[in-house]
DNA sequence: TTGTATGCGTTATCAC
DNA sequence: GTGATAACGCATACAA
């Protein structure tokens, strides 16, 4: 009876998973004629149309996918990708990081997602996190200015590619819009429009995106003539937070240090400012006009619709992925760092004035 | 020479990768020892305290990491969550998706993202990579409205969690809103405010937040007497030009089927809702009370702020992965299926009627 | 207190 | 045409 009992027990538990051996073993095929059935060298080997058939009869029949793990410990590859974001809930990368999952979807790749807070010490550990598991290449949005970790990394050869933030003085290939461009025309924007007492909300001073739009918008004073403009860049992170907290203390100071217009570096600097100025009873842009860099969906439905300096979202999505690839194909890139374009998007929210 | 310079490359490539078995030459102790040391197990085994400062060591001066494919294949266990959801794009799934990713990394565990673009096609090709990748457990804002391949991985024992969207009469468990509550009781309040002819613009229809949602708002009506409302239900997806394209279509016909006030169910609904009332010069609320589904930063940076039923997307995320790590653990579930409180959020976009 | 041998599932090298 | 056999890096049962 026990017997009995046992041998049931073994038939059902013969329901094993899906394996190489096991079609092996129901095939009577060694697991080499099945593995390479399965990858399509069959021919290649001059395997048999029978045994052929055989093979991916049962393999049909049971269901069988590889075993990706054996596979990567194997091939040294496991065509996945990590990306780490500063936050995956401000949708300046959510949409960069959609663009991305398609794309390395298109590729076959997967998408290791981890989310850096922003911070270095879990950039760091998100970074070793890749590192152990041997994905394949590496997309960074730094949260830092430098960080050695990555810089060794890159030295190793491990693929890895910078987006948005780069680092100084540094080979590590990245692609970003071009801050300082887009700061420019859009400081310009505003100073043909009337405006001389410009205000600008910028984000956090050590990244480079913050300090590019900062030298685009004191570069685009100083050639109309005005100088001494260095006061007028106030705040100092990329949050609504702290676009709310510095526009409230520019419109206190405002007898002080008047202003026309506001210039905010980042969407979410853009809201905290937008709401300041509602509280404080201000009309936009009646009151004070409004320019915002990095454009948002948001911005169109907003009373009025915010004039803003859009980033090509698509495009540094794709181009960072490009990059990535090609490193892991090994060709040598035609350029290793990029700055993108920007547009400047003109709404309603920036009043001519003489 | 020949000899001279293998050797040479030889000594430059034993400059290999840290491995147990790399420090296992290097200290002259077996792998076993060494594996056993590093996983903390020294003690245990009785390791001597010498064999174990050596282990540690070299350990450390080289850097190593284990190398989590191999351990995953010999463990059988990857240490990594999959999430599929909709669209990382849409500020509701990359919220979850933030809260997830920070509660698995407090776990130890790595979340693989995929994005299925609300396709069943994707939905299903994400999944079998999932499993080809043998994940841990699995996550899933799911597409449709029933999917056998997700019951099939139910059943075959794999940890699986459904989020905000599930399916009727199955077992799989799933932690949502309570859509039904939450639209009734957002359905009630218009009542209260005095408001008869209530316009409701739906999402996707085959969803079931969306049918809970609907179920939620006839209910409201039909207990205040209100009856044959069911003409009042119109759109069809949850995007934001079916929300502009339903109340155009509404405006138009506002004189045959007339309306005090809107009632959109999806935060994307409401933007498409917004922009066509006040294109059609339309003022919120003076002519037209409007209340969304889903709560969301920039409802509070419209002018009037937007009234809105907010979704626990905190305790959400928190439950589906608790639900999850207890499937993974073997661990019971009390509840298989949990529906969780929604909060209605007054604002100024309903006015008080009569 | 430590070492040997084996296997996880796959692919690749070699032999016949 | 096909099949042993080894190897990827790790953990562990079994020896000693």
């Amino acid at each position: 009876m026990i017997n009995i009992a046992q041998t049931i027990a073994q038939l059902t538990s013969e329901q094993e998973k899906p394996s190489i051996k096991r079609i092996s073993e129901l095939t009577g095929y060694s697991h080499s004629s099945v593995s390479r059935v399965l990858n399509g060298l069959g021919d290649q080997y001059r395997i048999s149309k029978k045994a052929q058939a055989a093979i991916v009869a049962k393999a049909q029949e049971l269901h069988f996918t590889p075993n990706q793990i054996a596979r990567g410990l194997r091939l040294k590859k496991t065509e996945t990708l990590g990306l780490i974001v500063p936050n995956i809930a401000n949708p300046f990368f959510a949409e960069i990081a959609k663009i991305i999952t398609r794309k390395a979807r298109s590729y076959g790749y997967s998408i290791l997602l981890l989310d850096s807070e922003d911070t270095l010490e879990i950039e760091n550990q998100s970074l070793r996190t890749l590192l152990a598991r041997k994905t394949d290449g590496i997309i960074l949005f730094p949260s830092t200015s430098n960080n050695e970790l990555v810089e060794k990394i890159h030295s190793d050869g491990i693929p890895i590619v910078l987006v948005d933030r780069y680092y100084q003085s540094s080979a590590v290939p990245y692609v970003s819009s071009d801050n300082f461009q887009g700061a420019k025309e859009a400081t310009r924007f505003l100073l043909q429009q009337g405006h001389q007492n410009l205000l600008c909300i910028q984000g956090n001073p050590d990244s480079s995106p913050n300090q590019e739009r900062v030298r685009g918008f004191l570069q685009a004073l100083q050639e109309a003539g005005i100088t001494n403009n260095s006061a007028r860049v106030i705040g100092n992170a990329f949050s609504e937070q702290n676009g709310y907290d510095s526009t409230r203390q520019a419109i206190q100071q405002r007898s002080i240090t008047p202003f026309t217009a506001l210039f905010t570096l980042s969407n979410l600097n853009a809201m905290g400012a937008w709401k300041a100025l509602h509280e404080a009873g201000l009309s936009v842009p009646a009151d004070v006009s409004l320019l915002t860099f990095d454009n948002q969906e948001l911005l169109t439905l907003v009373s009025p619709a915010v004039t803003a300096v859009d980033q090509p979202k698509v495009a540094i999505g794709e181009t960072a992925l490009d990059m990535l690839m090609q490193q892991i194909q090994q060709i040598p890139l035609a350029q290793t760092q990029l700055q993108l374009p920007t547009q400047l998007i003109i709404r309603k929210s920036v009043q001519f004035i003489n």
